[in-house]
DNA sequence: ATACACGTTGACAGCGCTGTCAGTCTTTGC
DNA sequence: GCAAAGACTGACAGCGCTGTCAACGTGTAT
């Protein structure tokens, strides 16, 4: 029976061809109706239509979820277009509707877990809002670029997520805006007009100062981020308030400068540790990767941790789990800090309470940070 | 000048539209030749088109790189879409052309760092060709789901890249072939008719073996990975060949089950060190994850690497450079896979000669190996 | 000279979908 | 009861581009 109707179809599209085009098209059309080297046809949103018994129209209003369909209709269309298999063409419905289904991804080489988060929590909500999500690394060297705005304009997508640290460019931010591109923002505090998923690193960064104050530390190091990083910046603002509220002093010479990596903790400890009369009980590095560094170092020159020493990161990524032992720190809930940027980008609610997400951290007390020794 | 002509321009338009439509046509110019909410004009290819003096075809033709266009002509066309600051329509091509400029990444959850240098390796080439990665997260599981060949087909790209453990699963691969959509395989070993890059991880780890015997070990335990992935199977094979070449014994408790985690490093270390009398000298894990854990567990044995024990990894993460000593392992060319992965998809060459794409390795010798002590 | 090939160009018809608007039918309010 | 407001539906144009084909000139072999 369904062979049957089909048959049937076929003729009937050929007949209505041939009766307003030549030869041409109906040979095309055989290929069309046939098997296209093998393979399926194609169905359109006319075949649905036809098989349902209603118009193009009110087919896209029923995939598109708009309101106004009989519930009846509604149902025919549903059921006619899964007997059809059919799936909409996007290049076609982007055309018509000037939408393209694609969000991208601006980023600059963040640590690969980081960035793997964020691209999980993204994608799940892209998917979930019948979005993709696309690729987009912007060196930041090239932000200053004048190709940046053609990249931009050309990548023809329906918004855009930016992750830091790209999101601490003023210049990104106005391309964007210029662009009338739709943006949302993932960053440790808010910088401009557009929608922002919020970490309170500075927050964060002080109860992990006192965490390690009330374990009775005085003698706390820090390790700092990149200036140009603004969560460098929050972590390092928040660590200090911490010290300055216990009255604490700030030793200038235990404020050591890094830039994220592994090696750069390797370099701070170095320095911190090199006089034996003269340490700190505790280590505070603004990320786990430096701070894995230091505790590399320190077990070099056998340095017991926590008992000699205390070791802190911030960012909870894998290796905090993998050094020994375990890293005290600072997890973020990135997967979700993606899924934000998505739903803010997507949600067309034009209520403005909506426009900032602040998400809550979670400090991790484990292995690395112990009491104090007593002096 | 460049003001003049643009108002003679929007002038042109107009009178030529009001001769051949209506009113309802000329209020929308109005909206597109003025400015939309502040937003900027789109220039489209009829623009450049007039700009250029040629038609729309020949623009088209100049800006897909097709032959057979006069020099001179290119390069009028050229500077007028420059000069109108042109970006061609991708939706629109896409629909005209049935090409979407857009290639999927498909995964499942490998090691972040795994995953992000095949991306970026991807996305690099993906971009010299004009085209755009989107990321589609795949789940084992549900590869075996009716679904899934719906969501392939609804992603509307015009091929998609398989990353491992993806590779493995032959019903994926049969679902992509039956709907016609291109594909490239990212893969230890050729699985079907599809264009794969390769990596030749049995060879790899029979350099490893024979590495650690030249060190003078006879006593290797080995830690394998999940047998689900056919990378772990390669690797075990390469290191029981090395071993019998080397006429050394295999003990079958001292190959030990893994799934890739740190976490199984760890616990086959227990397992592998737990007799003091009776401890390999070597252990080699199929993965750097399992190496640490298990540089972890023998730290916290006090055994000393290498000078008690040599221990080796594959895959050469960030965390080979970060355990102390350094890690002994495998390096793969993973950014350069996702480059071959895209070109294989990308070049158009019928030829078979290039369907499989085979690259080198390097063995890193680091820290955590050494001579076997003299028993 | 004629024929043919080839490089170069343009006219035109859609690709498959959605926005607009107008039409019909049903409700609601007084 | 009737008007006005709503719910529901379809005809149609056109989004911006490319494939097809036909037309033109120019060079080359006959």
């Amino acid at each position: 029976m369904n062979a049957a109707m089909f048959s049937i179809e076929a003729q009937e599209s050929l007949t209505t061809l041939s009766a307003r085009t030549q030869s041409k098209c109906i040979q095309s059309q055989w290929f069309r109706v046939g098997l296209l080297k093998g393979r399926a046809m194609k169905t359109t949103i006319t075949d649905v239509a036809k098989q349902a018994g209603v118009s193009m129209k009110t087919v896209s209003r029923v995939l598109n979820n708009e309101p106004n369909v009989a519930k009846i209709t509604r149902e025919r269309v549903m059921q006619a277009a899964s007997e059809l298999n059919y799936t909409p063409n996007l290049a076609a419905r982007g055309l018509a509707s000037s939408r393209s289904y694609l969000i991208a991804l601006l980023y600059d080489n963040p640590s690969p877990s980081y960035l793997s988060n964020l691209q999980h929590g993204a994608v799940e909500a892209c998917r979930r809002n019948g979005y993709h999500l696309v690729l987009e690394p912007i060196p930041m060297e090239d932000v200053q670029s004048p190709d940046l705005e053609a990249r931009l304009r050309r990548l023809s997508v329906d918004g855009v997520i930016i992750a830091p640290p790209l999101s601490d460019s003023d210049i990104l931010l106005s391309v964007l805006s210029k662009l009338g591109l739709r943006h949302s923002v993932v960053s440790p505090e808010v910088v401009g007009e557009a929608p922002t998923v919020l970490m309170d690193d500075s927050e964060a960064a002080f109860m992990m100062g006192q965490h390690l104050i009330e374990l009775g530390h005085k003698d706390i190091a820090f390790v700092k981020g990149p200036a140009s990083h603004s969560s460098s910046v929050q972590r390092l603002s928040g660590f200090t308030s911490a010290m300055r509220e216990a009255g604490l002093p700030l030793r200038d010479d235990w404020m050591c400068a890094g830039d994220f990596t592994v090696q750069s903790g390797v370099e701070a400890a170095k320095r911190l540790l090199a006089d034996p009369d003269n340490r700190p009980t505790a280590i505070f590095a603004s990320n786990d990767d430096m701070a894995a560094g230091v505790m590399t170092y320190a077990a070099r020159l056998g340095i017991s941790i926590p008992g000699d020493l205390s070791v802190c990161g911030f960012d909870d990524t894998p290796i905090a789990e993998i050094v020994w032992p375990k890293l005290t720190t600072i997890a973020q809930p990135i997967h979700e800090m993606g899924k934000q940027a998505v739903k803010l980008l997507v949600d067309r609610t034009s209520a403005d309470k909506s426009r900032y997400k602040m998400l809550k951290f979670e400090l991790l007390k484990r292995g690395s940070t112990g009491p104090a020794k007593p002096s």
